[in-house]
DNA sequence: ATGGTTTTTACTGCGTC
DNA sequence: GACGCGGTAAAAACCAT
């Protein structure tokens, strides 16, 4: 009969997820478990912790801008509204296209010529569009980040930054003598690292269709030519991929951070890979915490051997020695 | 091309379930 | 006995010169 309207499911208690444990609170801008400061990370569409990197909320909506300013006059002159100019489209979304149905601006059917005359236009309209071969090519390498990004799992703006680079690329005359998907793939590379979302070489072989030495040999070229500062991956960027990948809890990631955190302070990180070092702090971390992770499940979800697994947590774990948290 | 460094491969011994 | 773990040596890959 009468139900008590503050029962709610008892789901929420048993596990613990990321944020569920107090789901409505969070007007408070410290952070659940070490009380650090809260930030927004607009770009990964997060609210983390700075002390401790817990994410908090996941999958905000980014109050920013729909477009991007790439220098101040744009910004001066945009203002919200209309269609955000992108990147991503060969000819940034800003070409015209001529309406498919057939009425003039009142909304009145043309007349049977009329019609003729729009159907030729808009055929050669398309044509002119794609016609040289700069865009041409724009738009199958453009297809091809689209591609690799998602099969990545990359975010957009990651998208976003690969286009500018291709298209910067294409500027500069990079492009005679490599191929499309060559330089394509190293664009995104380029741009997921850049991003702080970096994905090893290895992963993106296995969704590209160019070899790896096509790829580093590309990917180096294009970063000389366009000097563009990409440095080593940090490998804290890593940590939350991998802990997922191997359903670990928030703790152990957290202690993985740590872990870094610690060794990048003693310097024992210098000339490592990075892949190879998040995967060790997953797998001290997991120690540390009690959960079970074997380093052969390490070694396959980070793509790395279990000997440099070895290795590197070693390491670690002497780093971290003299100041546990 | 070369040499130094790091990572990988392959193999071995130890302890535990 | 299989499995997880730790160590080693030699090969391969990588990077700067």
């Amino acid at each position: 009969m009468s139900e008590s309207p503050t029962r709610t499911s008892e789901r929420v208690q048993e596990r613990n997820r990321t944020t569920e444990t107090e789901e409505e609170s969070e007007e408070a801008d410290v952070c659940p478990e070490c009380s650090g400061n809260l930030v927004a990370d607009a770009e990964h569409g997060e609210t983390v912790c700075e002390e401790c990197g817990l994410v908090v909320e996941e999958d905000e909506i980014d109050p920013g801008p729909e477009w991007r300013a790439f220098d101040s006059s744009e910004r001066d002159q945009k203002s919200r509204v209309g269609a955000p100019t992108t990147n991503m489209m060969h000819d940034k979304g800003l070409s015209t296209n001529i309406g498919w149905q057939n009425k003039d601006a009142y909304g009145r059917q043309l007349s049977a010529s009329q019609r003729e005359k729009m159907q030729r236009l808009r055929t050669w309209n398309e044509r002119f569009r794609t016609r040289d071969s700069k865009e041409r090519n724009l738009k199958q390498a453009l297809g091809e980040i689209d591609r690799m990004a998602s099969a990545l799992g990359l975010p957009e703006n990651v998208r976003e930054t690969a286009s500018v680079i291709y298209r910067r690329a294409l500027d500069e005359d990079l492009l005679p003598g490599r191929s499309i998907e060559g330089v394509a793939t190293a664009s995104l590379y380029a741009a997921a690292r850049q991003a702080g979302n970096p994905r090893s070489l290895d992963e993106m072989e296995r969704v590209s269709r160019v070899g790896r030495m096509e790829l580093t040999r590309t990917y180096r070229y294009i970063i000389r030519e366009l000097s563009l500062e990409v440095q080593p991956a940090d490998p804290k960027s890593y940590v939350p991929r991998f802990a997922s990948e191997l359903d670990l809890s928030d703790e152990a990631e957290m202690r993985a951070r740590q872990l870094l955190d610690a060794a990048a302070e003693t310097g024992a990180i210098s000339g490592k890979s990075p892949v190879g070092l998040a995967a060790a702090a997953i797998y001290a971390a997991a120690l540390l915490t009690n959960e079970k992770v074997t380093q052969s499940e390490v070694s396959e979800a980070a793509d790395i051997s279990e000997v440099t697994i070895r290795n590197r947590y070693k390491e670690l774990l002497e780093a971290d020695g003299g100041v546990p948290a």
